[in-house]
DNA sequence: AGTGCGGCCTGTCCGC
DNA sequence: TGCGGACAGGCCGCAC
């Protein structure tokens, strides 16, 4: 499931591929994604000239002449860079083939994913408008979540899962922080001191530091742009190890919040 | 405003 | 072997 290393990983592997060419046409075989692709949209992505790839949360962003690409790629999505002339297997639903002969290939599943064209700013396109900080710089700090986190009720993990708090935090990457940090998901975010604050923001940007340099995680389907798998998942310390000893021999628990699997460490995580 | 929950969607896995 | 159901989860929209 693509969080925001693996959307990293992602654009590092299609840029060199990607970045200069012109989209020569556009191949949509499946129109019904997170928001529908309008009719339009070949009409308006084709001969254009991509300049370069950007990341913005979990969202990567094409930048073209005069407009952008905004792509996200859900639970189960993936965007490769294949021969133009590779047949089109089932979920591929878009493909953008480029003027050096290589086709940028949407394949998502699920269809949680979406794929906008937008010739307005993208960073105040409204899906991006809302979001908060990008983890990976200085204006993500300890300091910055105490403030946030004033009054706020809901766990401290839903809390730094919430996007307008932060950008591109996901359900793995925020129990491994936690843990990392040594703070109980469970608690209450304005409950949380600004020290552990601190520790939870340095806990976020390595353990996303440290999966980038891996190549993101993959746990069933997750491919970077040239088809390759990540290997963070194996120094996963605690999502999807319940059951399973933590390092101080504890048993790794896992508890339901906001609905999603919550893994944790009850003697190291207080 | 903040919170909680249902819905979207398919593949996989488990139990019967 | 087949089938139903639970689960995975990012994001949005809705109700309170």
């Amino acid at each position: 499931m693509p969080e925001l290393p693996e959307v990293e990983t992602v654009k590092r592997g299609i840029a060199p591929h990607v970045v200069g060419q012109r989209i020569m046409r556009v191949v949509v075989r499946e129109r019904r994604m997170r928001r529908p692709i309008p009719r339009q949209f070949a009409a308006r992505v084709t001969g254009r000239q991509i300049a370069g790839i950007s990341r913005r949360g979990k969202y990567l962003l094409c930048d073209c002449t005069a407009g952008t690409l905004i792509i996200h790629l859900g639970m189960s999505g993936n965007l490769r860079v294949v021969p133009v002339d590779k047949p089109a297997e089932k979920h591929d639903h878009v493909d953008l083939r480029l003027s050096n002969g290589v086709a940028l290939r949407l394949c998502d599943p699920r269809r949680f994913g979406l794929i906008v064209w937008t010739e307005d700013d993208p960073l105040r396109h409204p899906l991006l408008n809302g979001l908060g900080p990008e983890p990976l710089t200085a204006a993500f700090s300890g300091a910055y979540l105490i403030l946030r986190a004033r009054g706020r009720s809901v766990s401290v993990k839903q809390f730094i899962m919430d996007a307008k708090v932060v950008a591109g935090m996901g359900n793995i990457y925020a129990n491994e922080a936690l843990f990392m940090a040594g703070v109980d998901p469970r608690r209450s975010a304005g409950k949380v001191t600004a020290a552990e604050y601190g520790l939870i923001a340095k806990a976020i940007k390595r353990v996303l530091r440290r999966a980038i340099a891996a190549g993101g995680t993959t746990l069933r389907d997750f491919v970077d742009g040239n088809g390759q798998p990540g290997y963070f998942s194996q120094r996963l310390l605690v999502y999807g190890r319940a059951g399973q000893s933590c390092h101080c021999a504890q048993m790794i628990k896992t508890v339901k919040l906001g609905q999603r699997s919550t893994y944790f460490c009850p003697h190291c995580q207080t």
